[in-house]
DNA sequence: AAGTAGTTTAGAACGATTTTAAAGTAAAAA
DNA sequence: TTTTTACTTTAAAATCGTTCTAAACTACTT
């Protein structure tokens, strides 16, 4: 499937920028980025785009599940264009995240769900530190 | 041990505004919170301080591990006093966290630690939505 | 081709956090 | 105790990531 049907199945539509941003986002390669490493990689290849287009972009992707967004308490929004149930390393110092793959983690024992609530998604982080 | 002698025992000097703030916190309460919600209690507890202080001391605590920062997407910071390893249920519409105590999650397998790094500690994240 | 609903944009606005630099304070030295 | 020193607090300004505004534009429908 092509990206223009890629967004098309999401509900987006095609437009010239969502297809810029599909374009590089959408590969099949994993990667973290945050919305000024992509508007750089948009400047790289020639183009580029309003910064507002960027962060809507994103948020649309998000919302259609073509992208996820990384929990972490770093100062900027980091996503995921691996969009698999997946689980991640954090270097704390240097904000590096490292993909951990669903299968290298195994949970043997999980608490109940609140009342009410439904499971959305697991995901464990492993903080790691430099060794000295 | 009193909050003075926590504080000077985790590095830092007890001035009047830590205390105030290791009275509210380093109760033995479990809470999660954020700058701006430390400052209504401390102003309702009848002191004030300035928010530039209130982040300046939220910073030594976690760094001196008094308490920790929960790792979160939102555009808050979180903080937590439990300081144990422990986890979380985060209802991602409401950014409600809920504490899940380590001896409920139990990890049967884990991945190996990225060479030249060690694990600085595990933190799972279950994503819950409300049930419609 | 015309209409319309959704999209992009630059720039302003916003909110959380950090910086600045001056005044204040705790601890160490004399 | 007084002096000195290093650290801390503060209000206000600055910064930074992100969102909003409202006007221009564009993809899709009719």
């Amino acid at each position: 499937m092509n990206n223009k049907e890629k967004l098309r199945k999401a509900g987006l539509r095609p437009t010239k920028q969502r297809m810029i941003i599909a374009d590089i986002l959408l590969d099949g390669i994993d990667r973290h980025f945050t919305a000024e490493n992509l508007q750089n990689e948009i400047n790289s290849s020639g183009n580029s785009m309003s910064i507002a287009t960027i962060y809507n972009c994103l948020k649309k992707f998000r919302n259609c599940g073509l992208i996820k967004q990384v929990e972490s308490s770093k100062d900027t929004a980091i996503f995921d264009t691996n969009i698999n149930q997946h689980h991640h390393f954090l270097d704390e110092e240097t904000g590096e995240l490292i993909d951990i793959e669903n299968d290298e983690v195994n949970l043997r024992k999980l608490p109940k769900i609140p009342q009410g609530y439904l499971n959305n998604g697991v995901e464990v982080l492993i903080k790691i530190k430099k060794q000295i």
